[in-house]
DNA sequence: TATTGTTATACTCTATAACTATA
DNA sequence: TATAGTTATAGAGTATAACAATA
């Protein structure tokens, strides 16, 4: 049975022990945005996500990116707007499309989260071993390769 | 400033480059949620989790578990309980606390999303060398237990 | 006519405050 | 009275469908 099996496959238990702790690491990243006030609802978080890392796009290029529809993404924007963490004005080129640019107020609001984040984990990665944190370090990074790599075959094929 | 640095403190370096990564895994990690039919918001996902794991309980105690009020806890259990993945019924004990526990389709819901899980995460660990593997196991579960420990220092904080 | 975006409408999720029933 | 839970009410987030404006 074992020497049928291919030299790359991991085995259940390691499959299973990334599962299981993973949980905890996502626990950790989600909880980042519990603790930063004003309280920005995730969807609004990822809307300056998407713009602080793509840049200005107008409204279908949002909304494709947020994996969801126009009118939604409309209507997060009216938020967002009303609470000037974002710029929605009539673009350059073509007068039916808006142009959304994330604000100052809105970067900032941003980097408060990344703040508590990177505190967070500082105060976890403090308390492990040296070794220990060199192998998360590099199997994540191969793991965060191979993610993409998957990301990207699954999206093709839809 | 080398040498004044204490050995078990993590260089900026390795912290980024965790936190970069973090975030393909956490990617992967919520996935799940978006492919299984019929759909179950994340709150509802969440109602179930903690069923399933800490067995029947009243609503406060659901409530404490999610990090929401009473309220919210009750609207929740509404729409479980009217999609059949939740019983309601009045405690033994008291007659004015309600026990909540997971029906059988629930649990069967829940599977559905682990599975989905297991094979995404299965598909991205067959693309990494076994090395790297051996090396995230051990990383991550190094890494749950301080956030294990750093969760609970908080809550005594708090 | 096709594309871009917004607006009705309806549902889930969440919280505050007011309420009912039990202990 | 204090506790357990539910029910208004209100606002955010999301989707479908109908709509306006531009290309």
């Amino acid at each position: 049975m074992m020497a049928s099996r291919r030299r790359t496959k991991p085995d259940a238990t390691s499959a299973d022990s990334v599962l299981l702790q993973a949980e905890a690491l996502v626990l950790l990243w989600e909880r980042a945005e519990d603790w930063v006030v004003p309280r920005v609802p995730p969807s609004q978080l990822r809307v300056l996500t998407v713009l602080d890392r793509g840049g200005p796009m107008n409204l279908s290029a949002l909304a494709h990116e947020l994996g969801a529809i126009p009118s939604s993404a409309s209507r997060l924007c009216d938020r967002l707007a009303a609470a000037g963490l974002l710029h929605r004005e009539v673009s350059a080129g073509s007068r039916r499309e808006v142009t959304l640019t994330i604000s100052r107020q809105g970067r900032a609001r941003l980097e408060a989260f990344a703040a508590v984040r990177r505190a967070d984990f500082a105060n976890v990665l403090e308390l492990m071993s040296p070794a220990a944190r060199a192998n998360l370090v590099d199997g994540l990074t191969e793991f965060g390769y191979a993610v993409t790599e998957v990301l990207e075959t699954s999206a093709r094929e839809a």
